[in-house]
DNA sequence: CACATTTGATTGACGTGTCAATCATGCTCC
DNA sequence: GGAGCATGATTGACACGTCAATCAAATGTG
């Protein structure tokens, strides 16, 4: 691929392309894996239970329809649907019937729910800082914003 | 950073910079999905499948020991073991006795896993180029490079 | 050589994720 | 109002991932 066609008809990566590619990936799923460790290490939630719980402390009255839940989180149904399930038998979320359709449940966010999000949530967003905006310049920041953008973008039209 | 403490001090990221970040995970992760997406169809093929599969190609005699291929893959021993099974399972690879170590196995790529492996990097590569390389300035990738290598350094050393 | 320790790898239990099938309530239209 | 379809949500089966426990071969030390 060093001189190949017209440029505008390839299909491949270059290897390049491929190298950026690899290090992509494997850069963003390490620094996943380790958020993921240490928010397990430091409040015994998963990534799933705290964006169970993010998503729940920032809608009204701390409830939501799990329609709306899954869309707020990004996920399937049945997704959620598991999840939730166990995270009720951990008593950190609770099921009500709904009033106004009876066949969708609202799921609230219990006391132990609140009060383990909260504690979950400062050595969270420290190692935010530490594993990810400390590790980037201003400059580079911004760009990671238009780099997402470009991305997603791109990515989210076609399905 | 809009006006709190002496900036060197805070913990937690600004606003500015959770926003960033939770587009910047958001984005990878649909990413992610949507590339595991198209290989699946494309090729029956898991993500996990093919990147055992790209080990192996890449390795001399299209075999490794296991703790070379978790290595190669950066993946826990456990979590290839189990992989190893399933692909066994479906003929993709080959446990062989390692001759000069009987603790020890070799996986080897068999004819079909060699096959199934073809018939899913060229579509798959299409997609990294479609859905990232495609979505993004030369100036932009080359800035992707920049921000993995200093994610990589600093999220690395420490564990 | 016998024993303990280290090392390569597997196993089991369990949490997580996807897909297809199912179930129950709500809705529409005759 | 009842048949049929749409919609909100759950379930079951199975693939995937992590952790701790285990196992067997290799290695070191008296």
């Amino acid at each position: 691929m060093t001189e190949d066609t017209p440029s505008r008809s390839r299909q491949s990566p270059t290897s390049d392309e491929l190298r950026i590619w690899r290090g992509f990936i494997e850069t963003t799923q390490a620094l996943n894996a380790r958020l993921s460790a240490r928010l397990h290490e430091e409040s015994a939630l998963s990534p799933g239970d705290y964006a169970v719980l993010l998503a729940l402390s920032e809608a009204d009255g701390h409830r939501l329809r799990s329609s709306e839940l899954a869309d707020a989180v990004g996920w399937e149904r049945s997704r959620l649907s598991h999840h939730i399930r166990r995270m009720e038998a951990r008593d950190l979320i609770r099921r009500d019937d709904c009033a106004v359709d009876y066949r969708g449940a609202e799921v609230v966010r219990t006391d132990e729910g609140a009060q383990a999000f909260r504690s979950a949530s400062v050595p969270h967003l420290r190692a935010v800082r530490e594993l990810f905006v400390d590790a980037l310049t201003p400059a580079q920041l911004e760009q990671v914003e238009e780099i997402t953008v470009a991305l997603r973008t791109h990515v989210a039209p076609d399905r």
